[in-house]
DNA sequence: GTCTATAACGAGATAGAC
DNA sequence: GTCTATCTCGTTATAGAC
């Protein structure tokens, strides 16, 4: 992230940029199982060589893509979050979740990268982690702010879940009731549900207004998680 | 489905079964982009043009595949909801939701077939259109019975929605209320959300103890459709 | 009629010698 | 970094076996 660097730096940023910059055309055109670093290279004029200087692996670009796309919507969830950063949680929430739509909307074949089918013989190393947390990390902060505000119903967990949740809230959301936490992640993986169904092409022919029938679905979402609205009264 | 039939009839059902078997193989292991035909061929140890005698296409091949899978996924669902026919509508949605993830799970790369990332350069024709329609139809009957023996509450719909839900219930779900129809919409989307996620690796190192889970979540998406549970003497 | 095999096309990927 | 020879692919035309 330095702002001063010498004339090789900079070429090879802005090579580094391009090269992933036509990978991700080769993603729209063909998909990810499909993409060749020799392409990749004809496309820009190098030689595939050429490339190893700044991806040793056909892997190492893929990794590379997908942390790029986790950041790309990572960003764009936060920085709709801080336009509504006053707001009480559920219209956060609502706003995050609407980013999030929106971002697969303009970058569908980056979001089928993340969110869709796996790539056959690729696996995603450890390093993506922490790109791919940054949505979940918002919203659990969203639901954590409403607990800390007497701004969240804890939703009913059975007995033999209980444990579970505790688990997962001592891992990633501390603080947060175990209730919230196992709803939080299957709420987590639902949005993710409504995003792609509408993406890949499941809701034709069935849903034709889709962005009040997702606003509507993500609110009830949020209750399930026990969001509710708040007078500003109540909140500290 | 004529169960007499000659020595001909029978070798070219048994070969389009054996094309199909080997398609499968290879989606498994290079993915629905990669599936070829003459790879195909050269397994089964026939020539590539001698294919084209089952399947008049690349696409076709793959749109029959898509079929098969849709049609295995809706019979294991059909068989899973037989066994608790009696039972309350709460009951036998849990059992068609808990069917379907048992199916993902057994089938990874058919799920990923139908439900994931669309195909690069292919698209579905209308023809797979009543194999995709067999779980949501077996969802909406539920739905529908517990309405006609007052075990649904109809969940809130706002406004703006309420033209888009009658529709939908006019297209596909006629004699349910509305907001039923929109609620089951998403709930079915977001089903597929927490299968999804499961089999695509988003819950590793997040869930662990996921059939539980998932059998928690189903139930909690089926209260969000309006199904409780009712005692039997309110049934009719 | 029904099927399989041969051969070929045009397009694209790939490996290796230079 | 360049070039070429050799692969793969989907698809078609054609000829012959059953």
């Amino acid at each position: 992230m330095s702002t001063v660097k010498g004339a090789r730096a900079r070429a090879r940023t802005e090579i580094t940029a391009a090269i992933k910059d036509e990978a991700r055309g080769q993603l729209a055109k063909e998909g990810a199982a499909k993409l060749s670093l020799r392409a990749v290279a004809r496309e820009l004029g190098m030689v595939s060589s050429a490339l190893y200087r700044y991806f040793p692996s056909r892997d190492d670009l893929l990794t590379a893509l997908i942390i790029d796309a986790y950041d790309s919507l990572g960003a764009a969830a936060e920085s709709a979050h801080e336009t509504v950063a006053g707001a009480e949680p559920l219209a956060r929430w609502t706003a995050v979740c609407e980013a999030v739509r929106g971002w697969a909307l303009a970058h569908p074949h980056e979001y089928a990268l993340i969110y869709g089918s796996p790539v056959p013989g690729y696996t995603a190393p450890l390093t993506t982690v922490p790109a791919a947390a940054r949505v979940g990390l918002l919203l659990i902060g969203i639901v954590r702010d409403a607990h800390e505000h007497g701004g969240l119903t804890e939703p009913p967990l059975p007995a033999e879940l209980l444990g579970e949740a505790e688990r997962m809230a001592a891992d990633f959301a501390p603080g947060l009731p175990p209730e919230a936490v196992a709803a939080l992640v299957a709420a987590w993986a639902q949005l993710y549900g409504l995003v792609g169904f509408e993406l890949f092409g499941q809701f034709n022919r069935m849903v034709e207004d889709r962005e009040p029938f997702f606003r509507h679905a993500v609110v009830r979402l949020a209750h399930g998680v026990g969001l509710r609205p708040v007078p500003p009264e109540e909140q500290a």
